[in-house]
DNA sequence: CCGGATTCTTGAAACGATTCACTCGTCACA
DNA sequence: TGTGACGAGTGAATCGTTTCAAGAATCCGG
């Protein structure tokens, strides 16, 4: 309690020194406990105790080789959805005292690579990536270096790669067909870019609808796109509004989008879903608390996290999961058609 | 590209003898490429490409010591008061080329040793930790051993620590002193565990203001504990409302309490503000778009983070900064008095 | 052509743990 | 009394970097 702040890090030595013992049996109390003798171990324990010593990671892990950490890369870590996913990631990790490192990449591709080396640095055992673009060449070459890898909430463009995701096409076409069955014929579509995949498939499943509608995706869709959270909503349904002839439905590409959306039709006074229709993605807890109830189709965002834990945890080949989507109708749209 | 994925990580002596130099040249070309010859330096680089060489961030850090990594242990990554915090750090050591990891610890003490440990194993620079019980002691101790130490979201309890917190004490008066003036005689109070300080905090206020008012605390309030999540609210609120006399405001110790108890207000049909007031705390996001937009104190919360993110960049003597929050009326309390 | 600067490069000693081949008593049994 | 087995503990090698004193090579002015 007295020590200097500045003062060094106890290692093994000190605590060998300090017991009388050798730094070998100091580790055999640390790690094997059962072939030390009694006394000795009481020892060893007391000086660990009174030099309040803590075994130094880096060194352990130089020697061993291994770890039981994995990295996490979400787009955004302040969207419920991802943390719902690292919540899946963390419940299945933690069954088999795995711990779990989140780094946001805020879908930007630098971002991701200087958390994917740094991860890779730590020797983390595997990483699940929600990957900001499309090229799969840096992940590849992570898992031919031996680091488990799992792409998270996207099929993997590569056979080679794990991947747990639902399919994005599908959930997008609920949406859309929801919104044309309620006899909206002019749809405004709030995208992120398309460099993300998912944002990609949601537009091919929207187009898809329209088109399987006996529709002209050209006359009936306006795509905007923004960024993925509330301020990206707010602004890009102006754009929205503005458009000829003016849009009566707006899909958003996710629930914080969506929420952005209703605050900027609520503060420009128009009725949702009288005037204007929205539908969201994601199902986030608060979709169904909002002013107007949000329409959005729902993601087993837990299951999506913790099936790619157990990839990670039990290897094995490279598998693609999809799972499905299921659209939850709220007020926000009209209710059921 | 067609190496075995099993292969041992190539080291940089694998890249010393591919590239024909020694050891301490690749390391000087890594970490200090302006003593290097321009064509040795090319060489090495050829090298290092191609046998994708990844330093071994442990063996690093053994030897030279250094990181630039802090952690965070906050009780519940999924709510968003979190995630801005979090945000926060990350953006001011973003500044500074810093990293950021981050741990939930559920409000468990056995979670917020763990992580503490496992970031002191991996030599972190320093933790912001959002303590989960009132004891200091470990952090001290840890502090102590030379790591950087910040209380988050609340005053330090001992002098030798620096902690960012807002005032709870005053958020929650400001809360109840309007709901009084609103005229409500009867309030439940919808909280966590009072060994989360924030909580107990949060209790000394709302009777501080009861009894300013010159009201019996006993008479006004009904304190329920509940776990911080919408789960929590949707429960506790059934108890708030079997009380005699029934209350007719509910404040809730976060938002997201508030999401669960708004949910099961609306679903026993009670009108929100006519019959049940409610206020929030926390002012998240969504807050302003919810069916009945929610009263709530809103809090600096992206400051908490970036001014706990540079009193570890900087260092230096341990301070204790304390923000103001202020309560944002919507129509969930029934607006202005 | 020499001495001294200057510029690069080298090689070996750390860092702090784990691991494993050994040594040293003890004890049981023939 | 000798032998083998067994339980405890030892100490040196090892992991992959960084760092630094010292060596090698080149250059320049006098």
């Amino acid at each position: 309690m007295t020590r200097s702040p500045a003062r060094r890090r106890a290692s093994i030595a000190d605590v060998a020194q300090h017991a009388g013992v050798s730094v070998g049996t100091v580790s055999n109390v640390l790690n094997r406990p059962g072939i030390v003798a009694a006394a000795t171990q009481e020892r060893v324990q007391a000086a660990i105790a009174a030099l309040s010593f803590v075994p130094n990671g880096s060194a352990r892990q130089l020697r061993s080789g291994s770890v039981t950490t994995v990295g996490a890369i979400v787009l955004d870590l302040t969207n419920p959805f991802f943390t719902d996913v690292a919540r899946g990631l963390e419940d299945r990790l933690a069954q088999d005292d795995w711990t779990l490192m989140v780094a946001s990449s805020e879908g930007r591709r630098d971002r991701e690579s200087r958390f994917l080396r740094l991860f890779e640095e730590h020797g983390v055992r595997g990483v699940a990536v929600v990957p900001s673009a499309d090229d799969a060449a840096p992940l590849v070459a992570l898992h031919e270096r031996g680091v488990g890898v799992v792409v998270l909430d996207r099929r993997s463009p590569v056979p080679g790669l794990s991947s747990v995701a639902v399919d994005d096409v599908a959930g997008a076409t609920l949406a859309t067909r929801h919104l044309l069955a309620h006899g909206h014929e002019r749809i405004a579509f709030i995208n992120g870019p398309h460099t993300i995949r998912q944002c990609a498939d949601r537009y091919d499943g929207v187009v898809a609808a329209i088109t399987a509608a006996g529709l002209d995706p050209a006359q009936v869709l306006v795509e905007i796109t923004t960024r993925l959270d509330a301020a990206g909503g707010e602004q890009a349904v102006h754009t929205a509004l503005a458009a000829q002839p003016r849009p009566t439905a707006v899909f958003c590409v996710n629930d914080l989008v969506a929420l952005g959306a209703l605050r900027t039709l609520r503060t420009e006074g128009l009725a949702v879903p009288e005037q204007v229709a929205v539908v969201g993605y994601d199902d986030v807890s608060f979709a169904s608390e909002l002013f107007t109830p949000l329409t959005s189709v729902r993601q087993p965002t837990h299951d999506l996290g913790s099936t790619a834990a157990d990839m990670l945890i039990t290897g094995g080949a490279p598998r693609q999961v999809v799972f499905q989507p299921e659209l939850v109708v709220r007020a926000s749209s009209g209710g059921e058609a």
